[in-house]
DNA sequence: ATATTAGTGATACTTAAGTAGTTTTACTTC
DNA sequence: GAAGTAAAACTACTTAAGTATCACTAATAT
């Protein structure tokens, strides 16, 4: 699953484009990048935060799911969908806390690794990736707090519309990111269950919103779309 | 509403106190107190984020909710509410993003306030603050992931048992913060509505779990309630 | 070519939450 | 002490979401 030396270029490269190490100078780049190693994930693998609790990892490839679980019921609730420059777990950087999180990569993903130690020590070094941390927090506050909000003043079609209308590239008007899942991730991404999502996507169907395929989806009718996730 | 020059003794000691400017040297926290001025809301005063866009605030004494509306059905939804020593919004500080909130005041509240633009300037003058409000975003992002998370897996009568226990004094072992609050306030909380959180709270006090009062409430069996917030 | 599996589509049923409305209680004010 | 008011308690009804189950189909494996 691990991986060292060679990988050093693509680590880099990745370094260099994370908002965390921006601008920094070719000799600190060098530094870190060779603080992580490349770990590689097959589709599927999944992990709790116990296993990672000391690790911190930075995507370069692949989509990995964040989500609890609710043992009684068995049911899941997808809280991230990260990818290309995500980095996890933040919170655990910053304080010793129970996250209690689970970890799956959704297809092959490839991410750097290096020890929580070592990037708290950069904290110190470097005081200016505090800052940097700030705003990343901030987006994801603001996405939970959306979907705290959305999960209790919207019901399941409206909350299905907005997933939608968010994964919609604003130049292409596909929708992406997303479109590949299965009814059962949507309905862990909505905090819903799969029987639910798909009467709502055959309703969106009979009404011309969507074109279904087996995993995969298109958005044919955006105007109605955007009234279904406003109510009308 | 505002007031300056002779609160400077109590926004020094609320300076002092919070986690932002601890251990700060007695001159520069005297410089920054003298940006402060002392800010009085009377009971149920209602402001929008639009208005408290460019200022930063400390809150010294009294309860503050933070909350989001839906025009469309009337319902409330409360985020956070705010008490002694927290502060507000730190997203605003951190970027400018469009973040509909509005604040009211449950009694008398007062805080300090200063202009964003100066909290900036000094986010750059002591480097350190940026470190301070990393754990303080953390927390807050935390809570709203608990939220989303039981808002998904769990039924009211668990949410309200959870909500309950949270504010349980560890060491007295009774209920404070919220125990004087209307069922309206209970119900924007955990996201339902007053008539739905009345009737769980009818059964709460038929089980032996709850003593119910007219704005007021006291834990009766513990032991019971906190198997309601896990299911049995 | 056949078997297996995962994903989708569809039906019927259960239930908890939301909604509306009324009654009762307790506190406040005059 | 009476009147007025706001919160709480209660009742009846509606509905969307969840659950269970089965049938169908495309993709994959044997």
């Amino acid at each position: 699953m691990n991986q060292k030396g060679k990988g050093n270029a693509l680590g880099l490269k990745t370094i260099e484009n994370s908002i965390l190490f921006k601008d920094f100078d070719k000799e600190s780049l060098l530094l870190i990048a060779s603080q992580f190693i490349i770990e590689k994930w097959p589709a599927h693998t999944c992990s709790s935060c116990y296993q990672l609790r000391h690790k911190f990892h930075i995507i370069i490839s692949g989509r990995l799911k964040v989500f609890k679980t609710d043992k009684r019921t068995g049911r899941e609730f997808t809280l991230f969908l990260l990818r290309k420059n995500d980095f996890f777990d933040v919170i655990t950087l910053i304080e010793d806390c129970s996250h209690k999180l689970y970890y799956e990569s959704l297809e092959d993903v490839k991410m750097l690794s290096t020890p929580i130690l070592i990037v708290r020590r950069w904290l110190i070094k470097y005081p200016i990736l505090n800052q940097r941390l700030l705003p990343y927090l901030g987006k994801q506050l603001l996405n939970i707090e959306e979907y705290a909000v959305n999960h209790t003043l919207l019901e399941i079609p409206a909350r299905l519309a907005s997933l939608i209308l968010k994964n919609i590239n604003q130049e292409s008007k596909k929708l992406e990111f997303i479109n590949d899942l299965s009814n059962e991730e949507i309905a862990n991404l909505i905090g819903s269950t799969r029987a639910v999502v798909n009467r709502h996507f055959q309703e969106f169907k009979h009404e011309g919103i969507l074109k279904l395929g087996r995993k995969n989806m298109e958005v044919i009718n955006l105007t109605l779309l955007i009234k279904k996730a406003t109510n009308q």
